[in-house]
DNA sequence: GTTCATATACGAATATTTTCGTAATACAAT
DNA sequence: ATTGTATTACGAAAATATTCGTATATGAAC
C-alpha cells in the first residue's frame, strides 16, 4: 500500500491535476492549461514545478532543451488523503455525512446515482 | 439561500469545528478543545479568534471579563463550499468520483452504507 | 561559431498564515 | 485602593506559499 504522505499546496494541487490528466508535459503546457499569462506568469509556473521537483512531487526528464514533468503521487492516493483529512476535520469522521453533502448539493444525474448504488452494493458484498 | 462566501484558513476551520460543536465558548475552551498548551499557545488561539472576528467569521459577546465566541457561517454552508471546491479541483467536477473515493477508503459500516442507499433513493425520487 | 528564440535557474520580493512575547485591562479578593 | 490572577490587545517574528525579474543556458538556424 503506497502511502507516500505528501501535502501539496493549493497551487501545487492544481498543477498535479494537469499532470495527471496529460501525462508528461512541458512547463509551457502546464502554463497554458492553467489559463496562460493572464492567470499566472510563466516563470511562476516554472518555479512551482521546480519546487515540486525538489519536494519529490514530480519527476522530470529532458527532451531537447526542455523538461517534461510527470506527477509522482498517484491521483488515487492523493484524493484519498485529501478526502480522509476532510472527513475528519470537516465531517467529524463520518464519510457518510460527506457523501450526503456531496450528493445533496451538486445535482448528480440519475445515471450517476445509479452507478453509486451499484457501487454500494459491491461494497456491501465484500466487507471485511 | 445564504451564500456568505467565506474562506477560512486551515486553522480557522479547526476552530470553527469547535464552535459549531459547542456553541458560544471562551478562548480557554477552544484552546483546551484543541489540545491545550502542548498543541498551541494560548495567545495563538486568542489571536486567531481575534482575526476571525475582524474577518466576520465569528461574533463575540462579553461575559464578565471574557469573550464568548460563536461561529458566523453555518456548518452546512461551509461544508458545501468546501466540497464544491474540492469536487471541481480534485474530482474533475464529478461528485460521484468523490463519493466513491470517500466510500472506498474509509470503511463505512454496513449501517452507514444502507443509510446512504436510502438517501439515494430519496434523491432519485425528487429529481428536477 | 554567432545570433536568435526559447527554456531553465536563481534569488529576492510579496503575500498569507501561524506563532508568540509583552503590555494593557478587567474583575475579584483583600 | 492595592494586589493578584485571568483575560484581552497588539505588534512583530517566523513560517509558508506565491509571484516575478533577471541572469544563464540550450539548441536551432544561419
Amino acid at each position: 500500500m503506497n502511502r507516500s504522505q505528501v501535502k501539496p499546496t493549493e497551487k501545487e494541487l492544481e498543477i498535479l491535476q494537469i499532470l495527471w490528466a496529460r501525462g508528461p508535459v512541458a512547463v509551457k503546457d502546464v502554463h497554458e492549461a492553467m489559463g496562460g499569462e493572464d492567470m499566472n506568469g510563466y516563470t511562476t509556473i516554472l518555479k512551482l514545478l521546480q519546487i515540486m521537483h525538489e519536494k519529490g512531487l514530480v519527476t522530470r526528464q529532458k527532451s531537447g532543451k526542455l523538461h517534461l514533468y510527470k506527477a509522482v503521487p498517484s491521483q488515487e492516493n492523493t484524493r484519498q488523503q485529501i478526502i480522509d483529512k476532510m472527513i475528519d476535520t470537516v465531517f467529524q469522521g463520518s464519510a457518510m455525512q460527506l457523501v450526503m453533502s456531496a450528493l445533496g448539493n451538486k445535482k448528480s444525474s440519475k445515471e450517476e446515482l445509479l452507478e453509486i448504488k451499484k457501487y454500494l452494493e459491491k461494497l456491501e458484498g465484500g466487507e471485511q
